[in-house]
Parts: C-alpha cells; sequence; structure tokens
DNA sequence: ATTAATCCAGTTTTT
DNA sequence: CTGGATTAAT
C-alpha cells in the first residue's frame, strides 16, 4: 500500500478529507510519494479512477506518477486515471467532446501570424517610435494570453510605455490571427486551455478530486482553467521555492493566495528532506534565504552520517571547464546516468557535449532541439499531418516549397485549387477533382504578353507532353497553373502517387514508412542533404553529402520507431507536437537545463557556468523580482543533488572574447568571500 | 510578382 | 548554424 510508505507529516496529507488542501512541499521531501499516496487513498475510499484528474507539469512525471501507482494497484485501474500536462489532458477532452481541432508547432503559428502582421503598414507612424516586430508581439501576447485575465490593451499600456500609438493594429493583427486560426481549425498551446476553459462550463466533468503537481508554477491560464471546473476537491502541491516558470505567466501569488482563496482551505507542510545531505542542503538554503519569505522554511535533514561538502570549481576558460568536468565524470565511480550536468541556458550544451564525446562518456540530452527541427523530419511529419488532416494548408505549403520553381506563392495556390476541386478536401481534390476546368482564378495582373511566345500556351498542359507521365495524370486541372515548371508538375505527380499509396494505411508506422521510401521524401532529402554539403566555393562534397543522407536516414528510423508505440496516425502526429521536446535521446550522463531538471535528482551534480550575466541571467536580473527567480533558479539546481555537487564557472570564454565575474550566488553560498565584486554584483541585481 | 540566392544578426527558460 | 531580411534574377 502507499499510504504505509509514507511518514506521519506525508500521511496527514494524503488522508486530508476534501476540500481544498495545499501541500507545500519542499525539495525532495517525498511530493510524488504523497501525491501516489494520495492516490492511493481515494482508491481505497471508492473514489473510481476515472473521478480522479491529476495534473502535472510533463508527460513524464504524470507517466511516472501512474506507473507508481500501477505498482500499487494494477496497470488496468492506474491507466484509467486522467493524467498529463494541463496541455495534454485538454486536448484528450477537447477531442472527446469531439471539437474539429489541429494542434500546431508555435513556430507554424508564427509564421502565420508573421504573414498576418506583413500585410498591416506602420511607416505612417514612424514619428511616434518603433513597433514591436512579429516576432515580439507575437510572444507578448501568448504571455498576456497565460498571465492574466485583463484585456490586452491595458495589459501592453502598463508594461512598454510609448506603445499606444500601435496598438490598435496590433488588436487588428490578433484579431485576423484569431480568425485565420480558427478558419483552419488549428489551435495554439494558449487555445487548448482556453477552449477547455469554456468547455467545461457547459459539461459536467466527472472529477471528484482534482491534483495539481508544481503548483507554484501554475498561471493565471491555467488557474482560470481549474476555477472554471469547480472541482469539489483539490489537491495542490507545490513549493513556493521553486517556481521557476514566471516567464510563461507563472504567478507564485496563486500558491500565495490559497488560504485566502479558500476559506476551507487546509495547509500541509512536508519539512523531511530525503534527498540530500546536510551541506548540500545548507548550501540551497543559505541561497534561498536572500528571497523574501512567504512560509517560513523549515527543512530537516534526514540523512545523516559523513558527506562530502559541495565543491566550487574555478577555471580560467570556458572550454577548460567542460574538458576538466568530463575528466572527473569519467574518474568518477557513480553510475552515469547518475549523474547530471544542469545550466542555466541551452547554449552551455553543446561545448559540454562536445568535450563529453570526446573523452567517450555518453550522454542524454534531452531531445527535441535536434531531432524535431530537423527539417528532414518536419518534412515526414508535414506530408503525415496532411494525411490526418488535409486541411492543412501550411503543411502543404512547406513541403511544395521544395519543388523548383513552386514557392510559397505558388504552394498555396495549388493547395487553394485542390481545395476547390474537392469541395473543401484536399486529397479529394486530389483523387475525385468535381470538374475538368481550371480552378484557377485568372489573376488580376496578368502576365503581359510577350513574357511567353505563345500566350495560347499559358496554362496548357502539352507543354510537359515530354514528360511521359500518366494521361490520367495529365489531365487534372491542378496542372493548369500558369507558373508550373516541368520540374513542379513532377513533384505533382509524386506526391499524387504517395497521396494514393498513403490512402489504403492506418497505422502510423506504414504511413511514415511510405512516406520515407516515397520518391516525395526522396527528392526532399537529396536537396536537403546537398545543400549540407555544398563547400564555400559552390562545389558538392559527394563524402559529405553521404554523411548527411546517412544522418537524415537515422533519424527516419527513429520517427518509425516512435510511430509504432501509436495506433492512430492522429495521436502520433498530437504527441509529437505535445510530448515532442519531452523525448531524450542517448543514455549517459544527464546534461539538462534547470528547467528542464525541475522533479528529477541524481547523485551527482555538476552546475556549470556559474558566471555573471549567464547565471543570473543579467539582462533578467534587472527587472523587477527577476533576480529572486534566477535565485529560485540556483536552489532547483542546487536541491537536485543527492550526494555530490560540484559548482563551477570559468573566468573567460575565448570564442566571444569576453572575461566573467563569478555569479554573485557562489558568494551568497559562502564558497567565495564577500568582496567588493559581490558588492557590486548586488547592486546590479538591486538596480 | 515570385522565386532563388545571399547576407546578416542573434542565443532563457517550456507546454 | 539557423532563420529572417535584403537583393538579384526570372
Amino acid at each position: 500500500m502507499p499510504l504505509s510508505r509514507l511518514n506521519p507529516e506525508q500521511l496527514q496529507a494524503a488522508k486530508a478529507p476534501f476540500g481544498h488542501n495545499l501541500i507545500i512541499a519542499s525539495a525532495g521531501t517525498g511530493k510524488t510519494s504523497t501525491i501516489v499516496g494520495r492516490i492511493g487513498y481515494l482508491l481505497k475510499e471508492g473514489v473510481k479512477p476515472e473521478e480522479i484528474l491529476l495534473l502535472t507539469f510533463t508527460n513524464k512525471a504524470a507517466a511516472e506518477m501512474v506507473e507508481r501507482v500501477a505498482g500499487y494497484f494494477s496497470k488496468e485501474v492506474a491507466t484509467r486515471i486522467e493524467a498529463g500536462t494541463f496541455h495534454a489532458v485538454s486536448y484528450r477532452w477537447l477531442k472527446k467532446m469531439d471539437r474539429q481541432i489541429i494542434l500546431k508547432q508555435p513556430s507554424e503559428l508564427k509564421t502565420l501570424f508573421r504573414s498576418i502582421y506583413d500585410k498591416r503598414q506602420f511607416h505612417h507612424l514612424q514619428a511616434e517610435g518603433q513597433p514591436f516586430s512579429a516576432n515580439f508581439l507575437y510572444d507578448l501576447y501568448s504571455l498576456y494570453q497565460n498571465a492574466t485575465m485583463e484585456d490586452f490593451e491595458s495589459w501592453l499600456n502598463r508594461r512598454h510605455e510609448g506603445q499606444e500609438p500601435f496598438i490598435e493594429i496590433y488588436l487588428d493583427i490578433i484579431r485576423e490571427f484569431e480568425e485565420t486560426k480558427e478558419s483552419y481549425g488549428f489551435v495554439n498551446f494558449n487555445d487548448l486551455l482556453i477552449l477547455m476553459r469554456e468547455a467545461v462550463k457547459e459539461s459536467e466533468l466527472p472529477f471528484k478530486e482534482v491534483l495539481i503537481d508544481e503548483y507554484q508554477d501554475t498561471n493565471e491560464l491555467q488557474g482560470s482553467m481549474i476555477d472554471a471546473m469547480e472541482p469539489p476537491s483539490l489537491f495542490c502541491v507545490g513549493d513556493y521555492d521553486q517556481s521557476i516558470y514566471a516567464f510563461n505567466g507563472a504567478n507564485i501569488n496563486i500558491i500565495g493566495s490559497f488560504t485566502k482563496k479558500f476559506a476551507d482551505a487546509k495547509v500541509f507542510t512536508l519539512t523531511k528532506n530525503y534527498r540530500s545531505t546536510a551541506p548540500i542542503l545548507s548550501l540551497a538554503n543559505r541561497v534561498i534565504e536572500y528571497n523574501e519569505r512567504i512560509y517560513p522554511k523549515q527543512l530537516e535533514v534526514v540523512r545523516q552520517g559523513n558527506a562530502q561538502m559541495p565543491k566550487l570549481l574555478i577555471f580560467d576558460n570556458l572550454l577548460q571547464q567542460y574538458e576538466t568536468i568530463a575528466h572527473m565524470i569519467r574518474r568518477s565511480t557513480t553510475p552515469h546516468k547518475e549523474i547530471a550536468i544542469i545550466f542555466r541556458n541551452n547554449a552551455s550544451a553543446d561545448g559540454v557535449e562536445a568535450m563529453l564525446r570526446e573523452q567517450g562518456i555518453a550522454c542524454k540530452r534531452k531531445g527535441g532541439r535536434s531531432f524535431f527541427d530537423a527539417k528532414e523530419v518536419k518534412a515526414a511529419l508535414d506530408i503525415a499531418t496532411l494525411i490526418a488532416n488535409p486541411k492543412d494548408m501550411m503543411a502543404f505549403i512547406h513541403i511544395f516549397e521544395y519543388a523548383k520553381g513552386i514557392g510559397s506563392a505558388t504552394a498555396k495556390e495549388l493547395f487553394e485549387g485542390l481545395i476547390t476541386l474537392g469541395d473543401g478536401n484536399m486529397l479529394e481534390g486530389i483523387f475525385h477533382p468535381k470538374s475538368m476546368t481550371n480552378p484557377f482564378k485568372t489573376r488580376s495582373t496578368n502576365y503581359q504578353l510577350g513574357l511567353f511566345d505563345h500566350p495560347t500556351q499559358i496554362g496548357s498542359v502539352s507543354r510537359f507532353a515530354h514528360l511521359g507521365l500518366d494521361e490520367n495524370f495529365m489531365a487534372h486541372p491542378i496542372l493548369k497553373h500558369p507558373s508550373l515548371n516541368a520540374d513542379g508538375v513532377r513533384f505533382i505527380y509524386d506526391f499524387f502517387k504517395l497521396a494514393k499509396d498513403l490512402k489504403a494505411k492506418k497505422q502510423p508506422v506504414s504511413i511514415i514508412r511510405t512516406i520515407l521510401s516515397s520518391a516525395t521524401y526522396g527528392f526532399i532529402i537529396e536537396q536537403l542533404a546537398r545543400k549540407r554539403a555544398t563547400l564555400k566555393n559552390g562545389e558538392i562534397d559527394e563524402a559529405k553529402k553521404d554523411e548527411a543522407l546517412d544522418r537524415i536516414k537515422r533519424k527516419g528510423g527513429l520517427l518509425v520507431q516512435l510511430a509504432n508505440a501509436y495506433n492512430t496516425l492522429e495521436k502520433f502526429i498530437n504527441a509529437m507536437v505535445l510530448g515532442g521536446k519531452e523525448l531524450s535521446e542517448g543514455e549517459g550522463v544527464n546534461l539538462l537545463t534547470v528547467h528542464a531538471s525541475k522533479g528529477l535528482e541524481f547523485s551527482e551534480v555538476y552546475i556549470i557556468d556559474l558566471m555573471d550575466g549567464r547565471f543570473p541571467n543579467r539582462k533578467l536580473a534587472s527587472q523587477a523580482g527577476q533576480i529572486e527567480e534566477e535565485r529560485r533558479l540556483f536552489y532547483v539546481a542546487v536541491t537536485r543533488a543527492k550526494d555530490l555537487l560540484y559548482l563551477s564557472y570559468a573566468k573567460y570564454d575565448s570564442f566571444k572574447d569576453t572575461n566573467f565575474m563569478p555569479s554573485q550566488f557562489l558568494y551568497e553560498a559562502g564558497l567565495l568571500k564577500k568582496d567588493q565584486t559581490f558588492e557590486k554584483l548586488k547592486a546590479l541585481s538591486d538596480h
């Protein structure tokens, strides 16, 4: 039974009566065990698994807890619990409610946003100052949606001075963006929560209790979604000192004002730290004490006995730092999967990884960046997306832009032509065009006579007769597009053939396999490989090209493996968007950002690049309240360590030719003696 | 108007 | 090294 393994504090929390319960669980106090215990308690009390909603910060965390529940009960029971991130759960429920939504990658929607932004004119307002760029405006609007319930205009005016002249245009861009998004059925991460918030008001949800993990990182949007659900019972677990998602709208006041919000609120505090040795904990506490306290912190060390003191490592050079740490890891007796290297920003990862590789040490990096951002992976997924959602114009454009002579404009026209021919369904437009006539409107700005030798040939398919392609295909009205060349026609031919092959397939694996072996995909990766093997002088290095192709093929293999785990294409594609970043590649030493390290623990931890400006991030630290968040980040990083902790920094980066001062946190931790440098740094962050 | 080629800046953190 | 912006070519 999960309850029997809890200490009295944890047990009391796990057996809390229904109502509004807040569990303050500092780092390493058995938060997960308590949640699992609570679920066990609920099940024992007769709550059905499907009446439990468990919201976590990552899907991996949800899966882990479900697995632990499965260990105590059964897999059958555990998997009936509704568990996942706010986003994943919202998506599942919206689908269950039969909502036609297509979740798109943020970068995709940014492109759409930019295209709408670019239609607007700003130059008549030149005297009024500089308007935000499309990218910045998108991010700002996204943050706004997460962070507050007030209207965008007042929020923006409060936060950014001098933007009033542009606000009307901004609002117009946003309006059109929202409309366009809706017309395509696209949603982004925020929309999932917003739609869910609306949906729960109308339908009865079965949940008797909602459990929320990492409650300190809940933002206003997520909070409002919970409010809208009005669950009969809440079980929120968090730690004020580990709130590190302010950039995403996380508001520590949500956890801070819990008792004010709910009159019947009960607060339980877990104080016994089982994870770290005394010196590690005391270091963490020394630093976090610099933040103003909301709750008193009274961590008790459970672990006794000899412990290694945390060590400060100082290097002259950045690379020397990475190299030495790689050395230390090679000589360490700790199993590599129990070792983590933690950094503030991803930029640190490449250098470390290279040095580890050099010494033959395998490492594991949270994937995504490298894998899902690769063009070859995107292309394969775009094709798959198009089969699942024939309405997805953006996917269509991305694929057809690979064809010679077809750019985004022509691709868009082709798509719209197919939509017309297929009565709203692109695939129908391919297979059963409803008419054989030219679907393209003649342009207002027609080509001037003379550009072509024979005006009668414009749109005449006869110019492609020499290709010797299938007669039926040549009759397809889409080929009447005036700006197509032979390469374009060939590409379309290959794509039609692929679409036909895919039509009969249902399993994601076989769909992906078919895509990977298609002529269309072959053409795309050939182009990518050639580009990657092109030297400065324009020549193509054949050996390099083969290597590139090899890497591409390997990624394809991985994609097949991933697809194997899903039985519908839609689920597969969605999982790639929603959870793609959570996949990690490789085995061995863990390379993590502080954010990614949240909730994990390791025997041996290296926190690197502890230089002023990088950690804390100086650009941010100058903003109000941000140095506190940076300090919480440091606290999170330190408390990942169980036995051994190394903190390191380098004085000089020879690539960028910059000198660094140590992070102020090293002074606060007592690892460096407070001197003028510290006073200077502190003054900087206190602005 | 559109596409293709070339140049240039930039890099926090995540669902 | 990428992605966006600018510029040259069709």
